[in-house]
DNA sequence: AGTCTGACTAGTA
DNA sequence: CTACTAGCCAGAC
């Protein structure tokens, strides 16, 4: 078996799978209901690195030069914290983002979190 | 090649 | 409650 289901992977590089973590990151996020929204980590759980986090927000950065957009004003820390809005371009854009789609932000946080929240290791 | 940083999270003090 | 540390992995310097 030189294809595990998923461990370590090479973004930049390459993945033994088809897909690259970074793409997985993508499609996951991409599936995201609308009005929902999940934490870095849940993504990376549910890729099986659940200690990359990081790298689910790397893949955010990188999302901004690739198509089609990824929603990625719909993931957000585990806190329901707005971390990233500051790359949308405009500090606001990502919560008047959320709010469009009928997920309430106040004080940069996402109220009713855990309604709101979407679990793609759950989901998928 | 070594060091620091980062859109994170969990644990410990 | 806050502060710090460790783990994570890629990119910038």
């Amino acid at each position: 078996m030189k294809k595990p289901p998923l461990k370590k992977v090479t973004p930049s590089g390459r993945a033994d799978d088809d897909a690259t973590f970074f793409a997985q990151v993508y499609d996951v996020v991409r599936q995201i209901p609308k009005g929902r929204v999940t934490s870095y980590g849940a993504i990376a759980a549910a890729l099986g690195t659940r200690g990359s986090a990081r790298m689910v927000g790397w893949a955010m950065n990188n999302c901004h030069q690739l198509t089609p957009k990824v929603p990625a004003h719909r993931v957000v820390n585990r806190l329901g914290l707005l971390t990233g809005k500051m790359h949308f371009g405009d500090p606001d854009r990502m919560q008047q983002l959320l709010e469009k789609e009928g997920v309430r932000v106040a004080n940069d946080q996402v109220q009713d979190f855990a309604k709101k929240f979407w679990d793609p290791a759950q989901e998928l």
